[in-house]
DNA sequence: CAGACGTGGGA
DNA sequence: TTCCCAAGTCT
């Protein structure tokens, strides 16, 4: 096969079209048949595009799969969704977590039928006006529903980045300017009759991030890229930044939150403060986080007790 | 911009 | 068992 058009030089100066192809051949022999992947027209593929996005926002591709399932199953469009409450998506979404993104795919659906005819936009400002779909997932749903040749720069993409070409065991904290141009500048041309490589070679380094050059434990004998890798090369230095500090989880406003959206979601109908005590114990945290998720819209005041949002 | 925001599985 | 972390977004 010909190698893909080199892109740009990188801003570090480097040609990158090697580690294109070979991400790309990789890719060929060893994705993974991901529902989502599935191609299609736009217009049939946009909409359950965007919902695995959203799914997939900090949680596993394997709890994702079920539920993305379960969800098109129910709402095979957005005016599907749309016409029905937020709080049915709240509960569809079942535990994998951040209930609040299922709220806004539920405003996405209605903003997309109001504002868009019921069509998933295409261009990535106004996706990215939708709620829950910011740089990433607009980027995300340009190239994988629409085949545009946008750079989608996840942290899969910036692990194998950091390490391929920028020789660090890990990337920054937070996504930087840098980050953004240099993924903009690896990102192949379209060459004549495969408008779709950009695309495709957006989810090839996402694949290989996930699989092979993890955040734990990479695989680098199993690596396409090995050889060329700038962090390889340099004998692969341990991360040189400040640690990252944990998310802190038992007795934490998260958790309470947690449990008391698990009682509702699970509930037939509307729970009143002695029900909710079964959540947790403290009075005072118990009652400031039931306040919160009032104010996020995941509860309202119902018949004296509380329920998911009509 | 640092911090909040769920959940469960693997090392 | 404890810790880490998985295709981020919003404030």
């Amino acid at each position: 096969m010909p190698p893909p058009p080199s892109a740009p030089a990188s801003p570090g100066g480097e040609d990158t079209s090697e580690l294109v192809s070979a991400v790309l051949r990789w890719y060929a022999a060893h994705a993974r048949d991901l529902p989502w992947r599935h191609p299609g027209p736009p217009d049939e593929i946009a909409w359950p595009v965007l919902v695995s996005e959203v799914m997939l926002q900090q949680t596993p591709v394997a709890r994702v799969e079920p539920a993305w399932r379960a969800w098109l199953e129910r709402w095979p469009s957005p005016a599907a969704l749309a016409a029905d409450g937020p709080g049915e998506a709240v509960r569809a979404w079942g535990r994998l977590g951040y209930p609040r993104r299922a709220l806004r795919l539920h405003a996405a659906a209605v903003a997309v039928v109001e504002r868009h005819g019921g069509r998933v936009p295409s261009d990535q400002a106004e996706l990215r006006a939708l709620p829950g779909v910011g740089a990433y997932t607009a980027a995300a749903v340009g190239a994988f529903a629409f085949g545009q040749r946008v750079a989608v720069v996840d942290t899969n993409v910036r692990r194998v980045l950091a390490r391929a070409v920028q020789g660090r065991a890990e990337p920054a904290p937070a996504l930087t300017a840098a980050e953004t141009a240099l993924a903009a500048s690896v990102l192949p041309q379209a060459p004549p009759g495969d408008p779709r490589l950009p695309a495709r070679w957006s989810v090839a380094v996402m694949e290989l991030g996930a699989l092979v050059c993890t955040a734990r434990a990479p695989r680098c004998g199993a690596c396409p890229v090995a050889d060329l890798c700038a962090w390889q090369r340099a004998g692969a230095p341990p991360d040189d930044g400040p640690a990252r500090r944990g998310q802190a989880w038992h007795g934490t406003d998260r958790q309470v939150r947690g449990r008391l959206m698990a009682l509702l979601r699970e509930a037939p109908g509307p729970l009143d403060d002695a029900a909710l005590r079964a959540a947790w114990d403290d009075d005072g945290q118990r009652e400031r986080c039931l306040a919160s998720l009032v104010a996020d819209g995941l509860v309202v005041p119902s018949g004296g007790g509380w329920s998911l949002p009509l």
